[in-house]
DNA sequence: ATATGCTTGTAAAAGCGTTTACTAAATCTG
DNA sequence: CAGATTTAGTAAACGCTTTTACAAGCATAT
């Protein structure tokens, strides 16, 4: 039926309607209003052709490309993964399309990116970062409109961002824990000079500042891996006073460090108590289930959509999720009260 | 330093360079060889005005976007988040971008990216479906070269595909529970119609073959989803006789089965052996760490950017990569014989 | 009769890199 | 030295849509 491979062009349409190509691409972007009889001409052969302009000359004329991107440390990582889950479709809805990539902590990847940005080859783009930003991201994020940050920060980045509620999700484990009547407590942390990290561990302070002999006695800090759970558990392990319960960081610094606690026969939650942050991950499935602050993943992808695509504030919007406690059974008494 | 907000045009090199636009162009893409010194001369333009061909521009005349899309059911599963990342990974290196989308079995969508596809907005697709094809995407997949499929089939479509040997994975799984003891197996599959569960179970059953009396004595067909891993477990429990050993067809199923088997009291490895497929979730982190059959992920995004790159052939390759069977802790001898 | 305004469009330019076809000059060949 | 070939380039067309600026025709108001 259509005469060439790629489907017809607005000039086909033209012709077809007997109008010129200009009058039909007013019409179908609503900026000429026509006579019922030649509006039905054109859609018609819009119909009959199968007509659908062409992105990349339209992306040519607009500059822009009714596209974002969204670079991330690993979307292979469960958190990553469910959170783009959520940004591939908020986009979707927003009927922008999604270009992905991953920087694996690559130096270089994330600057390229937003220099792509620069020239226009996406309208946007949401950052994830995970590690501290020496100057060099903020600096070229401030001098490039049109990104946002979400899950970590880039301090002293001027762009929008979206954030869950780090302190709060200290907080809520600190407290959680101190019921249970934990007062030796360890943190099991994200690398240093990250804001998660940091604003969890103050949320964390927080709650137990209200108890004079709970504190934090023991502390580690490092990337969410998996890799960084085992490697912790062994070090807290061999410590002295040991901490009767753990806050962790991430899923994945919890399903690391399980193995190692259930190697050397701490079990739990009758000898060591435990709470993970994030709640991606299959913690209901572990034995015994675990208990997290949960992120609102698909939230916070709804808001940085919606922030990518919202007319410029100044200054820039910083939104804070609420995050909640998810209460399973890794939490319990001391094994001192027991 | 830039006079244009969106870097500097061709036209700005050339004029730099004084030579043509064409001149600059053609030197650029190696069809024109210039004297060193002329050749210098827009070299030293490129690298001072930073120029990069506006990506828009040189799709539209180009008629391609040096651009691959991945359409998947669902990127929060980790499966499909662990294909994603190879892909990802194997596109960079290629050079191409990556679009991606989440059909979430919306009906529609599939095609809705062939279409995209057929007009040029994406130079190729990487497929990955996992619901029967009831001829609608076969007939879209044959009319529009240009996409490969991979991890499961759309019987019919003429297309380069990419599998991993389900049939050698179902007779390791079989042989290995044949090798421990165990005679009456439990199958529970991926949906009916699909060649994974098809073939997988093909693999059993050559694997019981040898042995007069093993047979697989329950079986169930169902989503690859946690969900319906604990549903069916629900169902084989209730069952009678009961099997000594599941082999499962997906990671998430085996997550799932796992808590109601604990539930109900059923003892891993002890009272039921349980081995898997996929090998991307952290089921060595399990309790007891659960064997499976591992998915050779990396390799299949690999070869799917190669075979899409590469000069179509005829008939298009069917690529089988091999899969292998991680021993873990979740299969022992049957009770009847403890 | 002239001015004003609306309706119904259209022509041409803009956006920018690539390719084709071609020229002018230099070098080589016989 | 005539003619062939190579070298070193260039002008113009191409891809397709959108936007700007404008025009013809008609009705209404002054």
């Amino acid at each position: 039926m259509a005469s060439r491979p790629n489907g017809a062009r607005i000039r086909d349409v033209a012709a077809a309607a007997e109008v010129s190509p200009a009058a039909v691409s007013r019409y179908l972007n609503g900026s000429l209003t026509l006579p019922r009889e030649t509006a039905e001409r054109i859609d018609r052969a819009v119909r009959r052709l199968d007509y659908r302009p062409n992105p990349h000359a339209r992306r040519l004329i607009l500059g822009r490309s009714e596209t974002i991107g969204l670079v991330l440390p690993d979307i292979a990582n469960p958190f990553f993964a469910r959170l783009a889950a959520a940004i591939e479709a908020a986009a979707d809805r927003a009927g922008l399309g999604l270009v992905l990539s991953a920087t694996l902590n690559r130096p270089g990847r994330e600057l390229e990116y937003i220099e792509r940005m620069r020239r226009n080859h996406v309208d946007g783009l949401i950052f994830v970062t995970n590690h501290p930003d020496d100057g060099t991201l903020r600096r070229a994020l401030n001098a490039t409109p049109g990104a946002i940050l979400i899950d970590e920060d880039v301090p002293g980045a001027i762009v929008p961002k979206v954030f869950c509620d780090n302190e709060e999700g200290g907080f809520l484990a600190g407290r959680h824990l101190l019921a249970a009547g934990h007062r030796h407590i360890a943190f099991v942390g994200g690398p240093r000079g990250l804001m998660s990290t940091h604003e969890r561990r103050a949320g964390l302070d927080r709650a137990l500042a209200a108890t004079p002999d709970a504190a934090v006695i023991w502390e580690s800090f490092g990337p969410y891996t998996l890799a960084e759970g085992a490697r912790v558990g062994a070090a807290l392990l061999a410590g002295q006073p040991r901490p009767s319960a753990i806050f962790a960081g991430s899923d994945e610094l919890v399903l690391g460090l399980l193995p190692v606690l259930r190697e050397a026969g701490v079990r739990v939650p009758d000898d060591m108590s435990i709470v993970g942050f994030d709640d991606v991950g299959p913690l209901h499935l572990l034995d015994p289930p675990v208990s997290a602050i949960r992120q609102p993943v698909d939230a916070i992808g709804e808001r940085a959509v919606a922030l990518l695509t919202a007319v410029p504030a100044d200054p820039p919007p910083c939104e804070r999720l609420s995050v909640r406690l998810v209460e399973r059974g890794s939490v319990a008494a001391p094994p001192c009260l027991a």
